[in-house]
DNA sequence: TAATAAAATTGTAATATTGCAATATCACGT
DNA sequence: ACGTGATATTGCAATATTACAATTTTATTA
């Protein structure tokens, strides 16, 4: 095989996955962390910044791009990357639900 | 490549992405929600419980165990799981720190 | 319009992951 | 010791992921 079998899961189970599974590579916790703490950052920064090739970068950036994580402002011919806050909030609040629900499941 | 450059992060920054990377799979969600909810709860139960097979949730398994998020209790040929709730706390507290920083940092 | 600069896309190689059948291992009961 | 049941391991095929060079696209500026 080689492909996971989404289809046997709930849909809870899949948004849970699906987000932290992000956020389950170091290139895309440093991405995150450097677009938050830099105003202003675009993938040349990132590429300066992390130290892999602008193709990686950008592929990791629509990754976290798929789950909505990230805001680009188009000034010229750069590209601002910043947080979506409300997503962020939301990605936070689905993998904090999943951490309570398992502790409270699991101290019955 | 096809190989992940953990050797260019922060230990910090990939401790994170390893806790996360555990739970980045629905089968392994489905296992530690399933875990947590029933006492008593071996191998063979998660197969029936979530559709795959058993070498396929005792890979899984092996997985989560190597993020010493899992107990195991031998009780003559059964082996239980439970939840390792101090490393689920730690494992909580590592992800959540993730967020409120990310989420300081681009406040500012 | 040509040169430049930034970022996405394409193509490709290497490695990792997912899933399962077959087998091995381990502990118990007979 | 033998059979049984539970789980781990092995081996393998299919697919996904990671990374980068080369190229393309897009917008800007000279």
């Amino acid at each position: 095989m080689g492909f996971t079998k989404k289809h046997i899961f709930t849909d809870q189970i899949n948004t849970i996955a699906n987000y932290t599974k992000v956020i389950g590579h170091p290139a895309r916790v440093a991405i995150i962390q450097h677009i938050s703490e830099n105003k202003d950052c675009n993938c040349n920064d990132l590429v300066k910044a992390i130290g892999l090739a602008q193709p990686t970068i950008s592929q990791h950036l629509a990754e976290i791009r798929k789950t909505g994580l990230l805001n680009q402002k188009v000034k010229g011919k750069n590209l601002y990357y910043t947080i979506n806050k409300d997503q962020l909030n939301e990605c936070r609040r689905v993998v904090n639900d999943f951490f309570v629900k398992t502790q409270v499941s699991c101290s019955k």
